[in-house]
DNA sequence: CACCGCTCCGCAATTTGGTTGCGAAGATTG
DNA sequence: CAATCTTCGCAACCAAATTGCGGAGCGGTG
Protein backbone atom coordinates (compact mmCIF):
# COMPACT_ATOMS: atom_id res chain seq x y z
CA UNK A 1 0.00 0.00 0.00
CA UNK A 2 2.17 2.83 -1.19
CA UNK A 3 0.21 5.44 0.13
CA UNK A 4 0.25 4.03 3.48
CA UNK A 5 2.42 6.11 6.35
CA UNK A 6 3.14 4.91 9.04
CA UNK A 7 3.32 6.85 12.46
CA UNK A 8 3.16 5.66 15.87
CA UNK A 9 -0.08 3.07 16.32
CA UNK A 10 -2.17 4.49 13.72
CA UNK A 11 -1.65 4.31 9.55
CA UNK A 12 -2.79 7.21 8.30
CA UNK A 13 -3.65 7.22 4.61
CA UNK A 14 -4.23 9.72 1.76
CA UNK A 15 -8.06 9.86 2.96
CA UNK A 16 -6.92 10.64 7.01
CA UNK A 17 -4.34 13.27 6.02
CA UNK A 18 -7.07 14.95 4.25
CA UNK A 19 -9.53 14.50 7.31
CA UNK A 20 -6.52 15.97 9.18
CA UNK A 21 -5.76 19.12 7.39
CA UNK A 22 -9.22 19.90 6.72
CA UNK A 23 -10.09 19.50 10.51
CA UNK A 24 -6.81 21.51 11.79
CA UNK A 25 -8.61 24.51 9.36
CA UNK A 26 -12.00 24.53 10.30
CA UNK A 27 -12.20 21.76 13.36
CA UNK A 28 -16.25 22.65 13.54
CA UNK A 29 -16.59 21.57 9.82
CA UNK A 30 -20.28 19.47 10.06
CA UNK A 31 -19.60 15.70 8.79
CA UNK A 32 -21.55 16.42 5.86
CA UNK A 33 -18.85 18.67 4.14
CA UNK A 34 -16.02 16.86 5.46
CA UNK A 35 -17.30 13.98 3.93
CA UNK A 36 -17.75 15.89 0.36
CA UNK A 37 -14.16 17.11 0.71
CA UNK A 38 -12.79 13.97 1.29
CA UNK A 39 -14.67 12.09 -1.19
CA UNK A 40 -16.78 9.62 1.51
CA UNK A 41 -20.25 9.59 2.24
CA UNK A 42 -20.69 11.05 6.04
CA UNK A 43 -20.98 7.63 7.57
CA UNK A 44 -17.47 6.25 6.69
CA UNK A 45 -15.78 10.08 6.88
CA UNK A 46 -17.18 10.00 10.61
CA UNK A 47 -16.24 6.52 11.26
CA UNK A 48 -12.82 7.83 10.16
CA UNK A 49 -12.78 10.87 12.98
CA UNK A 50 -14.15 8.56 15.27
CA UNK A 51 -10.94 6.74 14.90
CA UNK A 52 -8.61 9.42 14.74
CA UNK A 53 -9.92 11.15 17.70
CA UNK A 54 -9.82 7.00 19.54
CA UNK A 55 -6.03 6.69 18.45
CA UNK A 56 -5.06 10.64 19.92
CA UNK A 57 -3.83 11.78 16.86
CA UNK A 58 -6.88 14.54 16.80
CA UNK A 59 -6.21 15.60 20.53
CA UNK A 60 -8.78 17.83 21.06
CA UNK A 61 -11.15 20.58 19.50
CA UNK A 62 -10.61 24.12 20.57
CA UNK A 63 -11.79 27.30 19.76
CA UNK A 64 -8.82 29.82 19.09
CA UNK A 65 -9.46 33.28 20.35
CA UNK A 66 -8.45 36.70 19.31
CA UNK A 67 -6.20 37.39 21.95
CA UNK A 68 -6.17 41.49 21.54
CA UNK A 69 -10.70 41.10 21.92
CA UNK A 70 -10.12 39.12 25.64
CA UNK A 71 -6.97 42.33 26.84
CA UNK A 72 -4.13 39.42 26.47
CA UNK A 73 -2.69 41.43 23.14
CA UNK A 74 1.04 41.11 23.56
CA UNK A 75 3.38 38.33 23.86
CA UNK A 76 6.73 37.80 25.50
CA UNK A 77 9.27 35.87 25.91
CA UNK A 78 11.19 35.02 28.57
CA UNK A 79 14.26 32.76 29.02
CA UNK A 80 14.89 31.89 32.60
CA UNK A 81 17.56 30.66 34.49
CA UNK A 82 17.60 28.33 37.36
CA UNK A 83 19.73 28.07 40.16
CA UNK A 84 20.75 24.57 40.05
CA UNK A 85 19.78 21.94 37.61
CA UNK A 86 18.57 18.77 40.01
CA UNK A 87 15.94 17.04 39.44
CA UNK A 88 13.67 18.41 42.17
CA UNK A 89 14.45 21.98 41.18
CA UNK A 90 13.47 21.26 37.65
CA UNK A 91 10.29 19.85 38.41
CA UNK A 92 9.00 21.89 40.74
CA UNK A 93 10.10 25.08 38.45
CA UNK A 94 8.06 22.60 35.97
CA UNK A 95 4.69 21.92 38.02
CA UNK A 96 4.39 25.54 39.19
CA UNK A 97 5.06 27.34 35.99
CA UNK A 98 2.45 24.98 34.46
CA UNK A 99 0.25 26.30 36.35
CA UNK A 100 0.29 29.79 35.42
CA UNK A 101 -2.74 30.95 33.03
CA UNK A 102 -0.58 33.73 31.90
CA UNK A 103 1.86 30.70 30.29
CA UNK A 104 0.77 29.92 26.80
CA UNK A 105 4.27 28.10 26.42
CA UNK A 106 7.13 26.54 28.09
CA UNK A 107 10.14 24.86 27.32
CA UNK A 108 12.82 22.79 29.52
CA UNK A 109 16.17 23.43 26.82
CA UNK A 110 19.38 22.07 26.21
CA UNK A 111 21.49 25.33 25.48
CA UNK A 112 21.26 29.19 25.99
CA UNK A 113 19.24 28.90 28.89
CA UNK A 114 17.64 26.96 31.05
CA UNK A 115 13.85 27.45 30.22
CA UNK A 116 11.90 29.82 27.94
CA UNK A 117 8.53 31.02 28.43
CA UNK A 118 6.02 32.17 26.10
CA UNK A 119 3.59 34.75 27.96
CA UNK A 120 0.81 36.71 27.00
CA UNK A 121 -0.40 39.79 28.55
CA UNK A 122 -2.37 43.25 28.32
CA UNK A 123 0.76 45.36 28.32
CA UNK A 124 4.16 46.01 29.85
CA UNK A 125 3.14 46.59 33.35
CA UNK A 126 0.58 43.71 33.13
CA UNK A 127 3.47 42.17 31.92
CA UNK A 128 5.87 43.53 34.91
CA UNK A 129 3.62 42.59 37.31
CA UNK A 130 3.32 39.04 36.31
CA UNK A 131 7.29 38.65 36.15
CA UNK A 132 7.55 40.16 39.60
CA UNK A 133 4.63 38.49 41.42
CA UNK A 134 4.37 35.18 39.98
CA UNK A 135 7.24 34.05 37.74
CA UNK A 136 10.31 35.29 39.84
CA UNK A 137 8.80 33.92 42.61
CA UNK A 138 9.15 30.33 41.55
CA UNK A 139 12.04 28.83 44.29
CA UNK A 140 14.72 27.79 42.10
CA UNK A 141 14.19 30.92 39.68
CA UNK A 142 17.47 32.61 39.46
CA UNK A 143 17.28 35.26 36.52
CA UNK A 144 15.01 36.40 34.25
CA UNK A 145 15.10 37.76 30.59
CA UNK A 146 12.54 39.12 28.78
CA UNK A 147 12.69 39.59 24.42
CA UNK A 148 9.74 41.63 23.16
CA UNK A 149 8.55 40.85 19.79
CA UNK A 150 7.40 43.93 17.56
CA UNK A 151 5.40 41.52 15.13
CA UNK A 152 3.90 38.39 15.20
CA UNK A 153 3.90 37.46 11.68
CA UNK A 154 2.55 33.75 12.27
CA UNK A 155 1.10 32.30 14.42
CA UNK A 156 -0.57 28.84 13.84
CA UNK A 157 -1.79 25.82 15.27
CA UNK A 158 -1.92 23.92 11.90
CA UNK A 159 1.06 21.00 11.91
CA UNK A 160 2.19 20.35 8.41
CA UNK A 161 0.65 16.92 7.16
CA UNK B 1 -23.12 47.04 35.29
CA UNK B 2 -20.24 45.48 38.21
CA UNK B 3 -19.50 42.07 35.96
CA UNK B 4 -19.10 44.03 32.53
CA UNK B 5 -15.49 44.68 31.24
CA UNK B 6 -14.91 46.42 27.91
CA UNK B 7 -12.71 44.91 25.36
CA UNK B 8 -12.19 46.24 22.32
CA UNK B 9 -15.72 46.51 19.84
CA UNK B 10 -17.76 44.06 22.28
CA UNK B 11 -18.53 44.01 26.37
CA UNK B 12 -17.78 40.80 27.70
CA UNK B 13 -19.93 39.57 30.93
CA UNK B 14 -19.73 36.71 33.29
CA UNK B 15 -21.59 34.45 31.00
CA UNK B 16 -19.70 35.22 27.83
CA UNK B 17 -16.35 34.58 30.12
CA UNK B 18 -17.81 31.46 31.12
CA UNK B 19 -18.63 30.60 27.18
CA UNK B 20 -15.22 31.05 26.31
CA UNK B 21 -13.78 29.66 29.02
CA UNK B 22 -15.43 26.32 28.30
CA UNK B 23 -14.79 26.55 24.15
CA UNK B 24 -11.33 27.27 24.46
CA UNK B 25 -11.21 23.61 26.15
CA UNK B 26 -13.37 22.12 24.41
CA UNK B 27 -14.54 23.37 20.52
CA UNK B 28 -16.75 20.70 19.89
CA UNK B 29 -18.99 20.79 22.73
CA UNK B 30 -22.75 20.22 21.97
CA UNK B 31 -24.70 23.64 22.30
CA UNK B 32 -26.88 21.95 24.72
CA UNK B 33 -24.38 20.70 27.38
CA UNK B 34 -23.00 24.54 26.70
CA UNK B 35 -25.76 26.05 27.96
CA UNK B 36 -26.31 23.56 30.72
CA UNK B 37 -22.83 24.73 32.00
CA UNK B 38 -23.10 28.38 31.89
CA UNK B 39 -27.14 28.39 33.57
CA UNK B 40 -28.77 29.65 29.98
CA UNK B 41 -31.35 27.55 27.75
CA UNK B 42 -29.56 26.69 24.23
CA UNK B 43 -31.32 29.70 22.62
CA UNK B 44 -29.72 32.24 23.96
CA UNK B 45 -26.39 30.88 24.74
CA UNK B 46 -26.35 30.23 20.77
CA UNK B 47 -27.02 33.47 20.30
CA UNK B 48 -23.76 34.80 22.40
CA UNK B 49 -21.70 32.36 20.83
CA UNK B 50 -22.49 33.33 17.37
CA UNK B 51 -21.89 37.03 18.67
CA UNK B 52 -18.69 36.05 19.61
CA UNK B 53 -18.20 34.71 16.66
CA UNK B 54 -19.80 37.48 14.91
CA UNK B 55 -17.71 39.83 16.71
CA UNK B 56 -14.64 38.27 16.09
CA UNK B 57 -13.84 37.53 19.78
CA UNK B 58 -13.84 33.94 19.02
CA UNK B 59 -11.78 33.91 15.69
CA UNK B 60 -11.90 30.08 14.47
CA UNK B 61 -12.18 26.42 15.83
CA UNK B 62 -9.62 23.84 15.19
CA UNK B 63 -8.66 20.11 15.69
CA UNK B 64 -5.64 20.07 17.57
CA UNK B 65 -2.92 17.30 16.67
CA UNK B 66 -1.05 14.93 18.90
CA UNK B 67 2.21 16.50 16.92
CA UNK B 68 4.45 12.92 17.06
CA UNK B 69 1.91 11.00 15.67
CA UNK B 70 1.41 12.83 12.52
CA UNK B 71 5.61 12.51 12.34
CA UNK B 72 6.11 16.21 13.48
CA UNK B 73 7.32 15.33 17.33
CA UNK B 74 10.51 17.83 17.47
CA UNK B 75 10.36 21.70 18.55
CA UNK B 76 12.71 23.85 17.32
CA UNK B 77 13.17 27.69 18.11
CA UNK B 78 15.29 29.14 15.68
CA UNK B 79 17.04 32.84 16.19
CA UNK B 80 17.65 34.57 12.85
CA UNK B 81 19.61 37.96 11.88
CA UNK B 82 18.32 39.46 8.67
CA UNK B 83 21.21 41.15 6.35
CA UNK B 84 19.92 44.76 6.53
CA UNK B 85 16.72 46.49 8.67
CA UNK B 86 14.94 47.73 5.46
CA UNK B 87 11.17 47.22 5.18
CA UNK B 88 11.87 45.77 1.86
CA UNK B 89 14.00 43.01 3.47
CA UNK B 90 11.23 42.74 6.43
CA UNK B 91 8.56 42.41 4.58
CA UNK B 92 10.19 39.36 2.04
CA UNK B 93 11.44 37.53 4.84
CA UNK B 94 8.18 37.49 6.33
CA UNK B 95 6.23 36.82 3.44
CA UNK B 96 8.71 34.12 2.06
CA UNK B 97 8.37 32.83 6.04
CA UNK B 98 4.92 32.25 6.77
CA UNK B 99 4.50 30.16 3.89
CA UNK B 100 6.45 27.17 5.37
CA UNK B 101 4.41 24.63 6.80
CA UNK B 102 6.94 23.78 9.05
CA UNK B 103 7.19 26.94 10.52
CA UNK B 104 4.36 27.37 13.57
CA UNK B 105 5.18 30.57 14.56
CA UNK B 106 7.05 33.69 13.95
CA UNK B 107 7.98 36.41 15.21
CA UNK B 108 9.84 39.81 14.63
CA UNK B 109 11.85 41.00 17.76
CA UNK B 110 13.13 44.02 19.12
CA UNK B 111 16.15 42.91 21.30
CA UNK B 112 18.82 40.00 21.08
CA UNK B 113 17.88 38.74 17.26
CA UNK B 114 15.63 40.17 14.05
CA UNK B 115 13.36 36.94 14.38
CA UNK B 116 12.42 33.87 16.11
CA UNK B 117 10.94 31.18 14.78
CA UNK B 118 9.42 27.71 15.85
CA UNK B 119 9.62 24.87 13.74
CA UNK B 120 8.42 21.39 14.47
CA UNK B 121 10.35 18.69 12.37
CA UNK B 122 10.32 15.14 12.74
CA UNK B 123 13.93 14.43 14.11
CA UNK B 124 16.82 16.58 13.58
CA UNK B 125 17.90 15.55 10.05
CA UNK B 126 14.66 16.68 9.40
CA UNK B 127 14.94 20.35 10.75
CA UNK B 128 18.77 21.00 9.57
CA UNK B 129 17.51 20.03 5.85
CA UNK B 130 14.59 22.24 6.52
CA UNK B 131 16.97 24.89 7.62
CA UNK B 132 19.25 24.30 4.59
CA UNK B 133 16.55 24.11 1.97
CA UNK B 134 14.13 26.36 2.83
CA UNK B 135 14.68 28.97 5.67
CA UNK B 136 18.58 29.54 5.06
CA UNK B 137 17.48 30.28 1.51
CA UNK B 138 15.00 33.01 2.12
CA UNK B 139 16.30 36.39 0.96
CA UNK B 140 18.05 38.76 3.58
CA UNK B 141 18.46 35.67 6.10
CA UNK B 142 22.24 36.58 6.34
CA UNK B 143 22.72 34.31 10.15
CA UNK B 144 20.99 31.19 11.56
CA UNK B 145 20.92 29.84 15.42
CA UNK B 146 18.65 27.15 16.30
CA UNK B 147 18.29 26.22 20.27
CA UNK B 148 16.12 22.48 20.90
CA UNK B 149 13.98 21.99 23.83
CA UNK B 150 14.49 19.11 25.91
CA UNK B 151 10.89 18.97 27.29
CA UNK B 152 8.04 20.97 26.30
CA UNK B 153 6.60 21.58 30.17
CA UNK B 154 3.34 23.51 28.52
CA UNK B 155 1.32 24.08 24.89
CA UNK B 156 -1.63 25.58 25.36
CA UNK B 157 -3.87 27.90 22.83
CA UNK B 158 -6.34 28.58 26.12
CA UNK B 159 -6.19 31.97 26.88
CA UNK B 160 -6.56 33.35 30.19
CA UNK B 161 -9.67 35.37 31.02
C1' DC C 1 -7.98 -18.24 -12.63
C1' DA C 2 -11.89 -18.57 -8.85
C1' DC C 3 -13.20 -18.41 -4.22
C1' DC C 4 -13.21 -16.86 0.41
C1' DG C 5 -12.62 -13.76 4.10
C1' DC C 6 -11.78 -9.35 5.70
C1' DT C 7 -12.18 -4.45 5.54
C1' DC C 8 -14.42 -0.50 4.38
C1' DC C 9 -18.21 1.73 2.23
C1' DG C 10 -22.94 3.51 1.46
C1' DC C 11 -27.79 3.62 2.44
C1' DA C 12 -31.55 4.40 5.31
C1' DA C 13 -33.76 4.71 9.69
C1' DT C 14 -33.50 6.76 14.10
C1' DT C 15 -31.85 9.96 17.41
C1' DT C 16 -29.92 14.17 18.71
C1' DG C 17 -28.82 18.79 18.27
C1' DG C 18 -29.18 23.29 15.85
C1' DT C 19 -32.04 27.00 14.33
C1' DT C 20 -35.71 30.15 14.27
C1' DG C 21 -39.60 32.90 15.63
C1' DC C 22 -42.61 34.50 19.04
C1' DG C 23 -44.12 35.91 23.48
C1' DA C 24 -42.59 36.74 28.22
C1' DA C 25 -39.47 38.31 31.65
C1' DG C 26 -36.06 41.34 33.25
C1' DA C 27 -33.42 45.56 33.15
C1' DT C 28 -32.94 50.36 32.22
C1' DT C 29 -34.40 55.05 31.64
C1' DG C 30 -37.24 59.10 32.10
C1' DC D 1 -44.22 54.56 38.57
C1' DA D 2 -44.71 53.41 33.24
C1' DA D 3 -42.62 52.74 28.91
C1' DT D 4 -39.13 50.88 26.23
C1' DC D 5 -35.42 48.06 25.21
C1' DT D 6 -32.78 43.88 25.79
C1' DT D 7 -32.40 39.23 26.73
C1' DC D 8 -34.43 35.00 27.80
C1' DG D 9 -37.04 30.60 27.26
C1' DC D 10 -40.24 27.68 24.88
C1' DA D 11 -41.67 25.05 21.13
C1' DA D 12 -41.82 23.87 16.41
C1' DC D 13 -39.20 22.72 12.59
C1' DC D 14 -35.09 21.48 10.17
C1' DA D 15 -30.52 19.63 9.78
C1' DA D 16 -26.93 16.81 11.13
C1' DA D 17 -25.07 12.96 13.75
C1' DT D 18 -25.32 8.23 14.75
C1' DT D 19 -26.07 3.48 14.11
C1' DG D 20 -26.84 -0.90 12.00
C1' DC D 21 -27.06 -3.74 8.11
C1' DG D 22 -26.05 -5.34 3.63
C1' DG D 23 -23.02 -4.77 -0.28
C1' DA D 24 -18.79 -3.64 -2.67
C1' DG D 25 -14.02 -3.91 -3.12
C1' DC D 26 -9.62 -5.71 -2.14
C1' DG D 27 -6.18 -9.00 -0.93
C1' DG D 28 -4.65 -13.59 -0.13
C1' DT D 29 -4.68 -18.49 -1.02
C1' DG D 30 -5.25 -22.71 -3.54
Amino acid sequence: MADKVEFNTMKLDDIDRRILRALQRDGRMANNELANEVGLSPSPCLRRVKLLEEAGVIDRYVAVLNPASIGKGLTFFTRIWLKTQDEDTVQHFATEVAKLPQVMECYLMLGDCDALVRVVAADVNDYRRFQSEHLSRIKGVQNVKTDVPSWTIKYTSELPI
